[in-house]
DNA sequence: ACAATATTGATAGTAAAACTATTAAAAAAG
DNA sequence: CTTTTTTAATAGTTTTACTATCAATATTGT
C-alpha cells in the first residue's frame, strides 16, 4: 500500500506529464539511472531511448531536453526532501530536535517503506550529491526562476529557516544556514568520497553519520545564545 | 611595473602552455570573456576561434576539450586566490585578522593594480561564481583527482585551514570549514543575485559586503571557544 | 463494442558540436 | 638565412540535439 505521497511539479518543466503514463514514468526511472550511470555531460537522449526501447522523439514529446529533464529530477528531489522532513517531524514540537532530523534528512535523504516504484530516491539522491548544483547553474537562471522552476528549493528552504528561526530568533541568516545546511550535506559527502582534502569527515559506503554529525555541531554553536 | 606574479598550473591540464605564446595567451583571455559572455554550456571551440579569428584546430593544439580549459582557468582562479591571501596577509600576525582577510578575499578577489595583463580577474571571479563547480562536479573525478588537477584548490584549502587551526586549534573541522567559507561566498552571491529566497544578504552591483559580514560571523560563531 | 482521438514506434533528415587530418604560409630559432 | 616550429585555411567524420512524418497501437467516450 502506497503511503499517499503525491509529488506536484511545476507543469513548466515538462511538455507532457511523465508521471501520468507509462512511457512517462519509465523515462523518469531509467533517466535516473542513466544519469548515475554516465553522468550529465555524457547523458543523451538517445541513449536513454535505447535503454527504454523506444525512439529517440517519443523522449522529446515529454522533455524539451537534457536540463529540463534533469531539472524536473532534481526539483523532485527538493519535493521529496521537502516531504520528508514533514513526515519526520509531525508531532514534534521541540524546534532543537526538529532541526537535527532536517539535517538527518537532509544527509540521508532516505526512508524505510519506498514511495513511489518508479523513482528510487537512493540513486536520485547520488545524483543530486554529484551534480545537483548544475540545475540551478546557468545562464538562463533569471527567466527559469521567472517561470517558477525553482520553487520547490525555495519552499524547503523557507520551511527549514522557519525551524531555524524558532531555534534562535535573533539568529540574522536562517534561510542562509538552511540552504548552506543542504549544500554542505551534499557538497560533503562528496568531498569525503572523491576530495578528501576539502574536508575533514570520512565516509565510509553509504554511511554518511560523520557528515551529520558535522553538520549538528555547525548548526549549534551558529544558533548558540 | 608586474609585481612578478606567476602562476604555475598542473601541466597535464594542457596540451601546449598558454602561457608561452601570443595565441595561447589570447586563448586564455578571450575564453574567459566568452564563457563570461554565453556561459559553459553554449561555449564552443568554434566560437572561441571566430572570437580571436583563428581556426578551431589551433585552440584543440592547446586543450584537449573544453572542460580542460575551463579546468585550467579555475585552477587559475584557485592559486590567484591564495596569491591573494599570501600578498595581503604578509607580515600580519594575528590569526583572526588573518581569517578575516581570507575571507575578504573569497569575497571580492580583486586587487588594486592587475597582475597579468591577458587575465581579467574581475570577469574570472564572476564566471567561478556562477559556474566554477562544475570544474569538479564530473564523471572522471577520481582520475583527474589523481592527475593532481585539483592540487591548487586543496593546497588553498590547506592553507586557509591552517589560519583556522592558529584561531582555535581546539576546532575539528578546519578543512571543511575552509572549503566551506570559499564556497559560501561564491553560492551566496550566486543566490543574492539570481535566488534571493535561499539567502538573507543583498548585493548591490558589486557591492557583496553583506556576503563578507555573514561570512565573519559565520566563522566567529564557529569558532568561538 | 466501436468509432473517434490520442499516443507510440519507426524512420528519416537537418544543423551544429566536437573533434581529426592535411598542407601551405608565416614565424621563430639556431 | 636556413631549419624547425607554429599557425591558418580547408575539409572531412562522428556524435549530439533536435524536428518532421506517418502508420500502428492504445485509450476514451458513448
Amino acid at each position: 500500500m502506497s503511503v499517499g505521497i503525491s509529488i506536484k511539479l511545476n507543469s513548466g518543466l515538462y511538455i507532457r506529464d511523465p508521471q501520468a503514463t507509462k512511457l512517462g514514468k519509465s523515462i523518469i526511472k531509467n533517466s535516473i539511472l542513466l544519469f548515475e550511470e554516465i553522468g550529465f555531460e555524457a547523458f543523451t537522449f538517445k541513449k536513454l531511448a535505447t535503454k527504454i526501447k523506444t525512439g529517440e522523439a517519443s523522449i522529446y514529446r515529454y522533455f524539451e531536453n537534457k536540463h529540463y529533464l534533469f531539472l524536473y529530477l532534481v526539483s523532485w528531489y527538493w519535493e521529496w526532501v521537502s516531504f520528508l522532513i514533514d513526515y519526520n517531524t509531525k508531532n514534534i514540537v521541540d524546534p532543537k530536535r526538529k532541526l537535527k532530523i532536517i539535517i538527518n534528512n537532509f544527509v540521508f535523504a532516505s526512508k524505510d517503506n519506498p514511495s513511489i516504484d518508479y523513482v528510487n530516491e537512493s540513486i536520485l539522491h547520488k545524483i543530486i550529491i554529484s551534480e545537483g548544483t548544475k540545475a540551478y547553474h546557468i545562464k538562463d537562471i533569471d527567466e527559469e526562476n521567472q517561470e517558477g522552476f525553482f520553487l520547490n528549493y525555495k519552499q524547503m528552504v523557507a520551511k527549514v529557516a522557519e525551524v531555524i528561526s524558532e531555534v534562535n530568533p535573533q539568529f540574522e541568516y536562517p534561510r542562509a544556514l538552511a540552504s548552506n545546511l543542504f549544500e554542505m550535506a551534499n557538497n560533503h559527502i562528496y568531498f569525503a568520497k572523491h576530495l578528501p582534502r576539502l574536508t575533514d569527515v570520512k565516509v565510509k559506503g553509504e554511511d554518511y553519520s560523520e557528515v551529520e554529525k558535522m553538520l549538528e555541531i555547525f548548526a549549534e554553536k551558529l544558533l548558540a545564545k
